[in-house]
DNA sequence: CGCGCGCTTCGGCCTTCGCCGAAGCATTCG
DNA sequence: CGAATGCTTCGGCGAAGGCCGAAGCGCGCG
């Protein structure tokens, strides 16, 4: 317990992340779905007998969390915060590595999901036509929502109620790639549940590749593009 | 190059940051000044070849930039996003390892350094008084004083020229130890250079041990004290 | 009830990499 | 112009851990 040779906290968190397999599997799960262990054997490119110790030590080390159903185990991302640190360190990585081109990077960079949030192009344009409006405004450690937001929001089909009982959206995502923030915590989760319900967004296809975007990318439908414009006047790329 | 077993960016990052003695390295310099190498040695507790190695791979990987001036080698953080992405990485420790308390923890829970800007309960206070009474508000991509926030931070020494003349200060670091948003980016650099240059705050002692938080603490003095109160009426802890 | 499927555990291989001491450069100082 | 200092490079050692195939286990289905 008191062992000298211990890795502090941060380099124990940044050894989880630091496998290419399991670095695979964490961007796969910033798609917001649980996940089969089988489904990010896949994803990470490795046999099940391999992934099985990663996962273990991804739910040992507080990133990911399971639920048995049946023979399935699904895994999850444990928090917002680890869904925030790996867009945080996504972010930098990006910045620093020789820009790679992603084969659905465009895509990405429009719309996609931050685990269960709205990110991209849209994510951040939503975030700053709502706080620039006024619709949000600043209080103590995060936003929000003043009346007349509210009932725009509501008005898209989103369910308040739920996002007040979530402990804060204190938290803004520095977006990956945009470098800007964009909403997240219990509003931002319930935006983006509301408008993948009313057929506003959908997922694009998963690649196959072992791409790090996979299944994280959204598209604005033709109504969602309509719904947006009406309520908000946001004009999407 | 297309070296199919290369690692993917995040991986790579991660990496660097997940070797305990190169943590410790980068918790050191969280607290804004350039080391030598030969510091570096110290606070990791390795000898000076490893140490070598270990800075080589770090500044091969963006995270460190190197300064020589005569016999000695400067070492500093590369830019505000490394040490954003190391602030938040390590709030994520924290919150998911047990409780470890730090020697030092609840003086820099006070105040203390995230790079050159101020961050800790202080530093989030400060946001919140910021913004809370509109002396900031939010526009694209982060923060604007406006002209009343303006004359205030002036009065109180901060060069807002220079603060206006970097990239834009759209970064608010997500806070360690609070979990919630403190000034960083150009504005908040310039408020900690003036505040630390009138006598306003001190850096107090670094940790002989390899603790993270070497080298970050600060203290408000009397005078500082007086002069939050008076500016922005701040009532620290 | 027995088979199939999903997942985990076990054992063994092998690469990676962190570590150090010693030697080698560079810079500064006496 | 040595000698000391700061740092890097080299060589070699050892531990950590990522990978797989095979075997084991539990759940659901036929």
């Amino acid at each position: 317990m008191t062992d000298p040779t211990a890795p502090g906290p941060l380099a124990a968190v940044a050894a989880l992340m630091a496998d290419p397999a399991r670095a695979r599997m964490l961007a796969a799960l910033m798609g917001g779905e649980a996940l089969t262990a089988g489904e990010l054997a896949r994803v990470a490119g490795v046999t099940a007998a391999t992934t099985s110790g990663h996962l273990a030590r991804l739910a040992e080390g507080g990133l990911v969390v399971v639920h048995a159903q049946g023979r399935h185990r699904y895994h999850r991302l444990a928090s917002e915060h680890v869904a925030a640190a790996i867009e945080t360190l996504g972010g930098l990585a990006a910045r620093i590595a020789p820009v790679r081109h992603w084969k659905h990077g465009e895509e990405a960079r429009a719309a996609r999901l931050c685990w269960n949030h709205l990110a991209g192009r849209l994510g951040v344009a939503l975030h700053e036509r709502l706080t620039g409006e006024g619709l949000l405004r600043p209080v103590s450690g995060g936003w929000d929502a003043a009346p007349e937001g509210r009932a725009r929001l509501v008005a898209t089909g989103v369910d308040l109620d739920r996002a007040d009982a979530a402990p804060r959206f204190a938290c803004d995502c520095m977006d990956w790639s945009e470098r800007r923030p964009h909403l997240a915590g219990g509003l931002g989760r319930e935006i983006a549940a509301a408008w993948i319900g009313r057929g506003w967004l959908r997922r694009l296809p998963a690649t196959e590749d072992g791409d790090i975007l996979a299944r994280r990318r959204v598209g604005l439908t033709p109504a969602g593009r309509r719904g947006l414009k009406d309520a908000f006047g946001l004009e999407a790329a």
